[in-house]
DNA sequence: TGGTTTAACATACCCTGGTATGATACTATG
DNA sequence: CATAGTATCATACCAGGGTATGTTAAACCA
């Protein structure tokens, strides 16, 4: 699933990859990552291009990786609210974790993965994938919601976790755009106000 | 407010960019965005490299400069919603028109737009620029439907505008994506089912 | 009319992401 | 032990967007 090129199949492999992958971050993180080439990477790790994209199809990956990491969070995100009363509740307090991690990544990275996803050669983007956590804990959220009574339910929960999803998406992708110069927390705090409403039953 | 480069000073130079930027459309359409060399349009038009960079300060800038024209549509959009009797009536109609123009700009064109739009480089991005008649046209919507107790007014109408043109856009953002693999403006118009909910008084 | 400016291009080049291919060294197998 | 295979990397190169620097020719003055 991950969609890595090729996994390393020995230990100096591993260590070679490892060591590309921190030192870009580590360049990214400093000088942005448009302002760090390739080859900045393999000069400092010590190697040539074709360590680089034996184990990294290509720059942007990278970033990916990083914020396919960021999924992980969202499993210890559901498990925290479980104990919560109503399922809009447990919505609002999962959506604003997975905001605040967003928002905790940084502008910088958060752009560069919007613009890379997007990219006219990207085939099968990350961030539209339903198999993600996001997705598929969004809608069960919603799913339990609507059994219970406390979410309408002429619309299908995949279609409606799809459409509050791309909501908030809409917010981040302007929050790139602006380049982080407003708060996004609170900002879709406010956005979450107004789409509770829409929520309940008719 | 345009921000083109340099507009031309002689009916020559009139013609080159004009030609420079039927050619590459024309080709955008046939090939592909990412198909087309700016060598490619050169050589169909004629010129060079040297000319393409006096009159354009990027590829990127002529799609830019094609969907700018499509702003021009929203003041007729505006026009034809000022009969109806609500604003909630308005904002559906002229969201609507607005969606339905992307839908038939094109997948590909608009992909083009979202991804260069975010790109690292881009320091005030055309979309986010809240002069557009997009931005003033939806805020004047909802500020009447304030005034008239049609819309809730909790939210300052400049934020609430902001904050939905982004949800709508976040589902061009996945419309791009998904490579326009659902209808764009049939999951709009679900979408606003939604948000008309939220919209009213309190 | 001669000199000066400047718009409109042409030429040559750089930068950088990505690829194609080859060399090396380690491992498994007969 | 010889051979084949394979993972890891190095070298050389390409493509394509973008830039720096001329060169030409028309317009504009004095």
């Amino acid at each position: 699933m991950a969609k890595r090129k090729e996994a390393p199949k020995t230990e100096r492999g591993q260590q070679t990859r490892q060591a590309i992958f921190d030192t870009a971050i580590d360049l990214f993180a400093k000088r942005g990552y448009d302002k760090v080439t390739v080859d900045d990477i393999c000069a400092k790790v010590g190697v040539t291009k074709g360590a680089f994209y034996n184990y990294f199809r290509s720059k942007d990956q990278i970033i990916l990786e990083e914020f396919m990491r960021m999924d992980e969070h969202y499993v210890r995100f559901a498990e925290e609210i479980s104990s919560l009363p109503t399922s809009l509740e447990k919505f609002k307090v999962f959506t604003r974790a997975a905001i605040t991690l967003m928002s905790e990544t940084g502008v910088r990275l958060m752009k560069v993965l919007y613009h890379s996803q997007i990219a006219p050669h990207m085939s099968r983007p990350y961030l539209a994938n339903e198999r993600r956590y996001l997705y598929r804990i969004t809608n069960e959220i919603i799913r339990e919601g609507q059994e219970r009574g406390e979410i309408r339910e002429d619309v299908p929960s995949e279609e409606m976790a799809s459409m509050l999803i791309d909501c908030f998406r809409g917010q981040i992708y302007h929050w790139c755009l602006a380049n982080g110069s407003f708060d996004l927390v609170e900002t879709c705090d406010r956005l979450m106000d107004l789409l509770l409403d829409s929520l309940k039953p008719r």
